[in-house]
RNA sequence: CGGAAUGUAGCCCAGCCCGGUUAAGGCGCCACGUUCGGGACGUGGAGAUCGAAGGUUCAAAUCCUUCCAUUCCGACCA
């Protein structure tokens, strides 16, 4: 590609919206440009690196044995009322009528469209297993969306589902889609975890998501140094601690905490630091209200807690507070408390503890189970934290910060089930299909790439996604003849040996194209002045290289062949 | 959805409190000249219904009201 006759639009100041360091910089280097929020024009450069993380991601679908199709971005309610998604999937889903009224949305995923594919098409076991997956775009109704393409509203994602005959089939091909993802992330040139994740309300029996390391990502990750443990904190169990509980060394009695409503407040009110307190978290669920105690420097895992209480957990209003405890929130204690008590396994191993009084305005001290309340049911509540001993028992967690860039999980026949997709086995047998679903968000695989590899300067893209693989810089390209016969041909002889090479033929200073080079992170550049001309050499510096090397311009094409795809 | 902030040229922004000439500057853009291996310099130029609609006033970018848009924070409080 000539710059020319390309579209470079750079940016040497970022737009004020632009936060995160990819939003500023696929701004300032032209990869898109926004309509309104959470909706993004990819620009001819942006495209390229798109397409790039696409062809890369088709490649090893293909490779895993899934079959591309496209399916409408427009979908009608019918197909999401029959699994109960029309009303369940709540606002996220852009719903839209058409001009007789009908109702349909602009499709947040596909599995009832996919769905309905299979039970149309598919009649007999002998038809399985079968992956059909698609590269789309997608739009959900994000309530914050932000940081660009990251978090977008709509964005391309890669999604895939597989059908089987059985359970074992299933779980064959969720392997092979892990071992692909883990391909795919490994050549798009990406530090990256597999984490075991929550399956959500779908159930079933695995999970993983695939995070893209980054101190920017929206997710925080739990993983053990010593061992390959690595889950979403969602999910990562917080192990009981261990030793007993110590012996009552007080007697309750009540303090006044005037004002005090935080956990931070009370405790420094009392000079106790939060992990001696406990706090009591009042939630709504269906049957009523329940008391999740936490220690006061915890915090509630609401994943857990909603399948610990069967569904979703809601924190209490304010009313509903005062009517179980008399008092307001800020008071509260287990102490006396006559509903449901569920203490966290920390707190379980508590004595002469803090907590609420259940009297706005005090809090009781020196409180102990068995003794000044009954022992409570015990469960794991809360987020683990850093320290804490890993599930495995083979070292301790740390937590690290990722973003969500792929998500495999066994459907298992959820969506077979509500839709009827069915087949029959071998017997003559009617069966719901098992199914597995697999995405990968493309869109923002750019954003955490970019993320991951930048510097002051600009991207510094792994050359599997860059928009080109190598830039040559010609100075003075314009006015030196023998510069630009040696530009010209070098270009031509790159092109035919296949290299993705940009040629700056702008009239422009060499600082702005080196800058520009930088910023849209163009892997490597070639050099050529009439100095090192003279001696007939070219320059070659890759991105990250403190120097320049010298290249002879005779067997030049053969050199950077070997050094661009070898 | 709750809280906060911001909307002035393609981009970054001054001016707004305290109303009063032609709305300032930088980047970018166009022309000419000088420059030409790290985002050059000079001169000239184009480009703004000051987010929108109402209102107050002799006079509104500036004050008031409503709306719209965008961004940030929160949605973990016991």
């Amino acid at each position: 590609m000539r710059a020319s006759g390309f579209f470079l639009s750079t940016l040497k100041e970022a737009p004020a919206e632009a936060e995160l360091v990819s939003h500023r910089l696929m701004l300032r280097a032209g990869y898109i440009r926004r309509l309104g929020s959470g909706l993004y024009t990819w620009m001819p450069l942006g495209l390229r690196v798109l397409r790039k993380v696409e062809a890369i991601v088709r490649e090893e679908m293909d490779r895993a044995g899934g079959l591309e199709v496209l399916m409408p971005a427009v979908q009608p309610a019918e197909l999401w009322q029959e699994t109960g998604r029309w009303e369940q999937f709540g606002p996220q889903m852009l719903k839209i009528l058409d001009r007789h009224d009908r109702e349909f949305c602009f499709g947040p995923t596909h599995e009832e469209v996919v769905t309905d594919l299979a039970r149309r098409e598919v009649r007999s076991y002998r038809q399985l297993p079968l992956m059909f997956y698609q590269i789309q775009t997608k739009f959900r109704d994000e309530i914050r969306p932000r940081f660009g393409v990251m978090r977008a509203r709509e964005f391309v994602m890669k999604d895939g589902y597989s059908f089987h005959a059985d359970l074992a089939s299933l779980e064959a091909t969720y392997r092979v889609m892990y071992e692909t993802y883990s391909r795919v992330f490994t050549r798009l040139g990406l530090r990256f975890r597999a984490v075991a994740a929550d399956t959500g309300a779908i159930g079933g029996s695995g999970s993983h998501e695939f995070h893209v390391l980054a101190d920017s990502g929206e997710d925080a990750i739990a993983f053990c140094p010593d061992s390959d443990y690595a889950a979403n904190v969602e999910l990562a169990e917080a192990v009981a601690p261990d030793g007993k509980r110590a012996v009552p060394g007080q007697a309750m009695h009540k303090v006044a905490t005037p004002g005090k409503r935080s956990i931070e407040d009370v405790a420094s009110a009392m000079g106790h630091e939060p992990s001696q307190l406990v706090k009591t978290l009042l939630v709504e669920c269906g049957d009523g209200i329940v008391a999740l105690l936490l220690r006061g420097d915890h915090q509630l895992n609401e994943v857990k807690a909603g399948k610990l209480l069967g569904q979703e957990v809601r924190f209490a209003s304010e009313a509903a507070v005062r009517a179980a405890s008399g008092c307001a929130p800020g008071s509260v204690g287990p102490v006396g408390l006559r509903v449901r008590v569920v203490a966290d396994r920390s707190v379980a191993v508590m004595s002469d503890f803090v907590c609420g009084a259940n009297e706005d305005g005090f809090h009781w001290s020196g409180v102990n189970f068995g003794r000044d309340l009954p022992e409570p049911e015990v469960a794991d509540l809360r987020n683990v934290v850093a320290g804490d001993p890993s599930p495995d028992g083979r070292g301790r967690l740390e937590l690290c910060r990722g973003i969500e860039v792929g998500h495999i999980f066994q459907l298992r026949t959820k969506y077979s089930v509500a839709m009827q997709a069915t087949f029959l086995d071998e017997q003559g047998q009617t069966q719901p299909m098992e199914m597995g679903c697999y995405g990968i968000g493309v869109s923002r695989i750019v954003a955490a790439a970019i993320e991951q590899n930048f510097d002051d300067r600009g991207m510094t893209l792994p050359s599997a996604i860059a928009p080109f693989t190598l830039g040559i810089v010609p100075i003075g390209y314009r006015k030196n003849e023998r510069v630009r016969e040696a530009a010209d041909r070098l270009y031509a002889d790159l092109v035919a040996q296949g290299v993705d090479v940009l040629l700056d033929d702008r009239d422009e200073r060499a600082g702005v194209m080196f800058a520009d080079m930088e910023l849209i992170g163009v892997p490597a550049r070639l050099v050529i002045g009439d100095k090192t001309l003279a001696t007939g050499e070219f320059e070659f510096q890759a991105r990250g290289d403190s120097e320049a090397q010298r290249v002879p311009v005779e067997g030049g094409v053969t050199w950077l062949v070997q050094r661009l795809v070898g």
